[in-house]
DNA sequence: ACGGTTGGTACT
DNA sequence: TAGTACCAA
């Protein structure tokens, strides 16, 4: 639903910038023999000549429309170009699309703050720079006039068609207006030249609405197009408003917009004007009832969010019809796909951006096949992500895993052949709650890359470290103060620390992985990896390094960071909290573990052991965690819970990798230390003892 | 139960 | 919170 936000300022000048017909465009700097043609991108052209994505204006004269199928365009338009969307992995790969947007972003972002809204479209919050340019160089003073600028349409601007360009120019140019509409027309030569630019750098046009606020910018941006710009004066929102159908703005085009025409009678924007603030309110909630209430007026006091990096990477496939996925078999085979896909982006997003996703979801549709089942839905699954393609298949194969009992619990019988009563016609996988990494934290990031590839061959394995014991110091800050400080950070400080609190959390669990992994050999002990009855592939015994050149990312990691590993360093922590507290996610912890006190290699391997032993078995919860099953397990019948840390034991740094233990250090020395802090011959596997507090 | 894929936000 | 629902393009 929709929210009210409080207006910043009524002057703010607000780009949105649409990308024409972007992936045909994309398509035809290709290819340039494709301009000036009729040109359609598709995808999956097996069927039907494939689904429209886009459509170039030249087939658009012919009437093709992107909900049409290939076939169908040719028949309405037989000249015209159909180019398929590449496809990496029995899928449609849009990373040449998400690219080429990465390019137009980085132009645009040279103004103002800039807003990736979506592969094709940017706001941009151009208040400041057009404030410079009104003080500095006013339009007025502008002698050679840009044609982009002329060719702006500015709305409720009457003139006979023959001289639509001087009234432009008049207004854009005028001497005694309204401060606002000066801002906006600073805006209109910003956004012009900033088009330009796009054009000249990627060879893309774009659209431009231009305006006070997001919403009316975003209405302008397609109100001419291809490669126009379409500016919004104040005094023109209410006759710009009061005939627009009520679907055409954003956020109306869907269950909300139609409830407002059915239930209210609101066919415009106009027609919401007669209903008071408090009747909204009442019909639609606090918020939504505000938000609507805005609207209609032209109010609307969304910030241009500054992000130029996406928020999640995902990937997936529907599987429509009679292609549904009804084995695990067939799961397995496109998660394996998917979780390269995704490995790849995520491995990508680290070089490029010094970023990490913490969180790994499955999504999934399922259809029938059993009556009871139509209508209920497969639940999404969530657990902490784990860097590489295989531990990311395993981690998704038991998502779906404990997804599918759920799906299925409450039906009948376990169909307990191949082809059961289930079928998934919708499976993605994506990785979200992305943080960027510290400065300076180089040789973290190399030990981040390297994980996959050091396993079979550790020699970290030291059984001195997991013998000596003591308890793990106990909390001392409130949990509910720790919690929010590593959830929501507030300020800088108190970011840059919760930003170290991952990065150490998520070191430390795959330092973890590794330890458990070896006394998985050592013991000659099997984990149960998967209770998956039938899947084979995420395989214990053969841990697969993962191919895509990992060896050049921990070279460019290095390389790349050299240069900038001064700033950040002087981190600190706000109000008492100075520990570095810990959180690690787990899905699988009741109350208890193993005595802190108890030896802990044997308290593992017998977790280890009678977590297998309750292998495809839902009615035997586990009570305990395993490290392996601490991180990762998704398994159904074990509930959520965290480990809370609220104190890193310095000697728990010897315990890491040597290679990373300079660059900890390093971050812990300028914490002040808690008074209260024990001080412990610890070890590691401490963090993973009981924790009473939760 | 199909335009398909990818992403965002808000609510609970 | 994790999970859901809705929205957009």
């Amino acid at each position: 639903m929709p929210v009210a936000r409080p207006e910043s300022s009524d002057s703010r000048v607000i780009a949105h910038v649409d990308m024409d017909c972007f992936y045909v465009q994309v398509e035809q700097r290709r290819q340039p023999d494709l301009r000036g043609q009729p040109t359609a991108v598709v995808q999956y052209n097996a069927w039907k000549g494939g689904g429209l994505i886009a459509v170039g204006y030249e087939a658009r004269k012919f009437g093709v429309k992107r909900s049409m199928r290939g076939d169908e365009a040719k028949s309405v338009c037989p000249e015209i170009q159909l180019v398929t969307v590449p496809v990496a992995r029995g899928k449609a790969d849009l990373s040449i699309y998400r690219n080429a947007g990465s390019e137009v972003v980085a132009i645009l972002s040279r103004k103002g703050r800039c807003e990736r809204a979506s592969i094709d479209e940017v706001y941009l919050d151009l208040t400041e720079a057009a404030e410079k340019m009104l003080s500095e160089t006013p339009p007025e003073s502008v002698e050679a006039i840009n044609d982009e600028v002329i060719k702006s349409h500015v709305l409720g601007l009457s003139a006979e068609p023959s001289d639509v360009r001087q009234t432009v120019r008049e207004w854009l140019c005028q001497r005694n207006a309204d401060r606002r509409d000066k801002l906006l027309a600073c805006g209109a030569f910003i956004v012009a030249e900033l088009r330009m630019q796009v054009l000249k750098e990627t060879q893309f046009t774009c659209s431009a609405g231009i305006a006070h606020n997001k919403m009316l910018a975003k209405l302008a941006s397609g109100m001419n197009k291809p490669a126009q710009q379409t500016v919004v004066p104040f005094a023109s929102v209410e006759s710009l408003l009061d005939p627009l159908p009520i679907r055409k703005m954003k956020q109306l085009g869907g269950k909300l917009g139609h409830s407002l025409q059915d239930d209210l009678g609101v066919n415009t924007v106009g027609d919401l004007l007669q209903f008071s603030e408090e009747k909204l309110q009442d019909r639609y909630g606090i918020n939504t009832g505000t938000w609507l209430w805005n609207i209609a007026r032209g109010i609307n006091g969304d910030e241009v969010e500054s992000r130029v990096l996406p928020k999640s990477h995902g990937t997936g496939k529907t599987f429509p019809g009679r292609n549904c996925l009804k084995t695990i078999d067939g799961i397995e085979r496109w998660l394996s796909k998917f979780s390269e896909e995704l490995a790849e982006r995520l491995e990508a997003d680290l070089e490029q951006n010094k970023r990490i996703a913490q969180t790994l979801t499955l999504h999934a549709s399922a259809s029938k096949a059993n009556e009871a089942q139509s209508q209920k839905k497969f639940p999404s699954k969530s657990c902490p992500l784990r860097y590489g393609t295989n531990k990311i298949l395993e981690d998704a194969l038991n998502l779906f895993q404990a997804g599918l009992r759920e799906y299925l619990s409450s039906s009948s019988k376990a169909h307990g052949n191949g082809c059961s009563g289930w079928g998934i016609t919708n499976l993605s996988i994506s990785a979200s709650k992305i943080v960027d990494i510290p400065s300076g934290t180089c040789s973290i990031m190399k030990y981040f890359h390297s994980q996959d590839q050091r396993y079979p061959s550790s020699k970290e394995f030291d059984d001195k470290e997991i013998h000596e014991s003591t308890a793990l110091s106990p909390s001392v800050g409130s949990e509910s103060s720790s919690r929010k400080h590593l959830l929501e950070p507030e300020t800088e400080c108190s970011k840059d620390g919760t930003k170290m609190n991952i990065v150490m959390n998520i070191v430390m669990q795959a330092h973890l992985d590794d330890k458990s992994r070896m006394f998985e050999e050592k013991t000659q002990t099997s984990f149960c990896r998967e209770s998956l009855p039938s899947s084979t592939s995420a395989k214990k015994n053969e841990p697969q390094l993962d191919s895509v050149g990992e060896e050049t990312v921990i070279k460019d990691a290095i390389s790349g960071n050299r240069s900038q590993d001064q700033k950040g360093k002087a981190f600190k922590e706000k109000q008492g909290t100075s520990s570095i507290l810990q959180f690690f996610q787990t899905q699988n912890c009741s109350s208890s573990i193993q005595e802190p006190k108890e030896e802990t290699v044997n308290a593992i391997q017998e977790t280890a052991e009678s977590s297998c032993s309750g292998k495809a078995d839902d009615t035997v919860p586990l009570e305990s965690g395993g490290i392996r099953n601490m991180h990762h397990s998704a398994d159904q019948s074990r509930v959520a819970c965290m480990y809370k840390i609220d104190e890193i034991d310095p000697n728990v740094v010897d315990e890491l990798p040597r290679e990373i233990q300079e660059e900890v250090r390093a971050w812990l020395r300028p914490q002040k230390r808690a008074n209260n802090t024990t001080k412990r011959g610890s070890s590691i596997t401490h963090y993973f003892s009981p924790n009473k507090n939760m």
